[in-house]
DNA sequence: CACTTAATGTAATCAGTGCTAACATTCATT
DNA sequence: AATGAATGTTAGCACTGATTACATTAAGTG
């Protein structure tokens, strides 16, 4: 009962498996064949599709379990508890963030250019992966410190946005402090990424209520996307080119 | 075990106990004395107390009701399920944000000033009641369709900032569209709340790791929050007075 | 007032969950 | 072949969300 609308997307799983045997999947526990190896991306590949079909809240680690044909406890040998799960899924996706980021801010496009490819490709990867992100920025982990990893992940993540601030700020000669300047561009995409996600989300597509007038305000400004983050980023960069 | 910083905020509760008798809430039951009347925003505020204490995973309605000298299954006489709970916190919170921007939305300032002034009290809302606020634009409760009020309530809250966005547009003459200027400065002011409860909340302020940068950002910005968000809403119109 | 009714609380119970502890199997290395 | 670390299994505890049937109260009606 209820309208959890599957919005699963492929990009938040695949890239695993990376090497292992690959053992046939299919095979019932007890019978001398021992998981091995795969059995933690496994896991964290599930509960993605989990989260994402019924929120983190009803993740279950023994259904994971079921579904992988593996003991109820077989996941606590990989994550001590459910917690570190999600840990693991936030910590993930920093490091591919961080990854993608690093690219565009490589290229050898003029620094404005570089900083609206990065803020495109951080709201991209909000919105081909929000159950991660939604971990990552969420208030499901607490303190990142409980989490080995994940606070430095995290950290390096926004470093590569930093490269790119210091670096207007210092072709551009902007009078503002560098971490002021990120707080207010990081505000900027995050907002636009996270309310997308979350306000996005409501009603399935069906009912069209009439009380929908936060989405329409992104929806409306989600098309030419690109375009109204360069006003945004203009805007705060203070010039009107 | 673990460092679950108790970063409770009176703000978030108060305000309860409008009416009812206010019997002695001390008192075991089945002693002919049923509660009546006041369990069910005694439970929310409970509620409140406890996801920000430890979460909203480990909130356990049963533990509420046990607080409450109350048998374990009376909590769903008043609400359906663990969800529904939540979604009436989120309701009262939308609805007590609405309330705070109309009266700053009704003042006689000018209309830019008043902009600047219901941005602020959307940022110091989420700051005094950080729980809520999460409940509000979290992933927690995914479709609001789901809950009777709760749509509705955050459609509400949003057409008070519409309603200065209208204005601002007319007044200034700006080329925007009112819902594509709404998703600019509504994700400006949402991405800093949420990024600042969020990140913020890392580290207790005790180990101050040098992994840090991201919060050291949005502390940056926190000092001297009125004139920053002067800098980011006047960067969206436009003008830099 | 007596009487009804809806609201609210209780009691008993169920399936499912996170997690622990003790034990079994496999893999990699020597 | 032997050892030890990694990984999976089995059994079980304490607890949870939720349902059902029943009890008590407050409030309204004649």
């Amino acid at each position: 009962m209820g309208g959890a609308c599957v919005r699963v997307l492929k990009n938040e799983i695949g890239k695993s498996m990376s090497s292992s045997t690959a053992v046939g999947t299919s095979s019932k526990p007890g019978k001398g064949n021992y998981h091995h190896g795969e059995l933690r991306q496994l896991l964290m590949d599930s509960a993605l599709l989990h989260i994402a079909a019924h929120g983190t809240e009803k993740l279950s680690l023994r259904a994971l379990a079921r579904e992988a044909n593996v003991s109820p406890t077989a996941p606590f040998r990989h994550f001590a508890n459910k917690h570190a799960l999600f840990a693991a899924l936030a910590t993930q996706g920093f490091q591919r963030l961080e990854e993608r980021v690093r690219v565009v801010g490589q290229s050898s496009l003029r620094i404005d250019e570089r900083l609206l490819a990065a803020a495109l490709t951080y709201i991209e990867f909000a919105d081909e992966n929000p159950v991660v992100y939604q971990l990552m920025f969420g208030s499901i982990l607490g303190d990142f410190s409980e989490f080995e990893g994940l606070g430095a992940a995290a950290s390096n993540a926004y470093g590569e946005l930093d490269k790119l601030l210091v670096e207007v700020i210092e072709v551009k000669q902007l009078p503002y402090d560098e971490l002021m300047l990120g707080g207010l561009i990081w505000s900027a995409i995050h907002g636009f990424a996270s309310l997308r996600l979350n306000v996005s989300g409501q009603d399935g597509g069906q009912k069209n209520a009439p009380e929908l007038r936060p989405r329409q305000a992104l929806i409306a400004m989600s098309e030419g996307l690109e375009a109204n983050l360069k006003i945004m980023i203009d805007g705060l960069l203070g010039q009107s080119s």
